[in-house]
DNA sequence: AATGAATGAGCTTTCATTCAT
DNA sequence: TATGAATGAAAGCTCATTCAT
């Protein structure tokens, strides 16, 4: 066992605090159980995490960042805006199956943390809605997407769908592949966006 | 002391835990609050609810329970299969702006039931989404609606895609009406059903 | 055992503070045992007292602002400044030697309680200085006293002086009376200033 | 490493001790603070001391032990029990202006050590007070001093009195200077030994 | 000798729940 | 039925102390 200060083990302690975040939910979620999880001692967690809240806030500015920074690095690959929607969403949903914990998380736990967290990682969330909606917002300047609402709703929308897709797989026990349902999923999401036509 | 008395404090006491969960989320709301927002006693809450557990069952199972029992006889009144839709949506997009508690509490305090509640009440919402799934399969059958996968898939997705605008909608502050959208967020659902052609 | 509210019950929570924080000191003392000596449970404590801090500061504004009051009340009936002043001593001795607890308080507590607590209890032993304070001016007024540094700071030096007699008494195991001591010990102090004379 | 640099360093530990324990109190001190204020890592005060008692005890026990030996070595000078008891008030005054850290400890955390703490240190102080005692004996058998009661009380007493001076000082933010008041306060305590007549 | 990461005992405080009235 | 005083389990957090380096 080194006594040298060990980024390993707060990494470890962060990726416990998701586990037993998911599993339990934020307030009924103990410490004792994260150090627990972790394998360490549960006064171990307080020389990283200052607190509770801090440690539960780190999940999504440590962890929740950088996924959207590297699917926002990941489209800039594609040409045209919907190939660019086409391989977030798909990147979404890879996410989601691979982080299954974290997916509860963001589904479950964050919403509510605007109640008592300050809204430092509410950005981190918003940042990635912005990240579609700029996308929507260039497919409608390129003439593919013709919306009239504004974009930010949309990309909500269009967010939120994909998180119910996974609630949804997740009171089903996680127990099929949502691969195989990229495209049509894809393809609901943006013939919706490119045939709105207001004919009333 | 009447009967109707007693069931009218019942009431008032359930209407004061929807404000309070919905305000504070489940874990962090105390029952003396609800107890104060009721004007009781929070001893009294005891007697109209087994426990904190239950209380925010009942929520689901009566309040909620009633509201998709009226949803459902009211698409009877509809001919086909789109109309039918359309007026779900309508109506869900109407109690959201109606109930904003209430929908606080679905979208945010019910998912993480799931963790500590019996299923009945995931139950409640399940018939909300067969509901939908139901008239998603009349429109397939009709010809209507041309999907491949899972209606329920389907179905989620559409609920899921309308509570995301509702947490749009109150992360915004609820600052503006929905009613003005309901037509546009209906295109853009029903195409996506209606229009699937794998061409790519 | 009633349930009524019972400040028979606030008031042996309280002495029973007394006690335990004499025994233990502030910080070490424990909730705990404050509630075991006052037999209730220690979640009772905090239906009577906010929080430990209150607790404590409750014992001065109370107990020790009664005595203070007291001890104010009865010297008006004295004539004189001497007389007033023997009373007070007499007063403060008696006090000391039948609550040798809240003595243990004052002298080794209360000093303490600056560093964290409000002044609003630094004022109540203020009060008691300025009492003293009070007298020895109307002495010099009336001529019996000869001072020349402020009154305040001679008045501290009596209260110190007479607290210094219960901290020997105190370590001495409290195993004598101070009653016998009453007329010596205020010699000593009354003559001090009576007859100080610069005859440098 | 020369034992020079290690003996500077106990005594830097010993003096950030003082100025921690005075400014928080023993209880509240924080061996991390101490560790701090003498710019050491705070497993290296445990290579000095044992642990926070005998830290604590340690600086009575030497930085007092020093002051009281240098006292008692002083007064020697002094022909007749009157003056070698004014020499002593006015030591104790400077020592109290020259160092209110220890002054605050002695004052306000060394009566709360007996509580838990050996009476090693008890014995620091009743060697100073003894001292008083004996030079008033010596001023009675001198005929100097008339008085009936113990004189252990006396100099507790005057000890007391003295200390009483300080917290009032110490509560006035240290703003003037003791050194004016030596003549008067020595008079008074002293007038007060000399001239008890029960002539009331 | 010096360090500081790690530990865990132990504290305060909260709050769901009970139950005498 | 309604009340609210009383309870005590349980949680977050601190910090003296240890010990591998």
């Amino acid at each position: 066992m080194s006594r040298k200060k060990d980024s390993e083990k707060r990494k470890r302690i962060l990726d416990s605090a998701i586990k037993v975040f998911a599993r339990t939910g934020y307030s009924d979620a103990r410490m004792q159980d994260v150090a627990k999880e972790a394998d360490v001692s549960h006064g171990t967690v307080y020389v990283y995490f200052k607190n509770k809240d801090t440690l539960f806030v780190s999940i999504f500015q440590e962890i929740l960042g950088e996924l959207i920074q590297y699917i926002g690095s990941e489209i800039q690959k594609e040409k045209n805006a919907e190939d660019k929607l086409r391989r977030m969403i798909s990147m979404q949903l890879d996410i989601i199956e691979e982080n299954p914990d974290l997916t509860k998380l963001i589904l479950i736990e964050f919403p509510r943390s605007g109640n008592f967290l300050s809204d430092s990682n509410t950005d981190v969330l918003s940042r990635y809605i912005d990240l579609i909606s700029d996308v929507i917002k260039q497919g409608i300047d390129g003439g593919i997407f013709s919306i009239g609402i504004r974009t930010d709703i949309i990309a909500t929308m269009i967010y939120a769908g994909i998180q119910g897709i996974a609630t949804r797989w997740i009171l089903d026990g996680m127990s099929y592949s949502l691969k195989v349902m990229h495209k049509e999923i894809t393809d609901i999401l943006l013939n919706g966006l490119k045939s709105v036509t207001s004919d009333k």
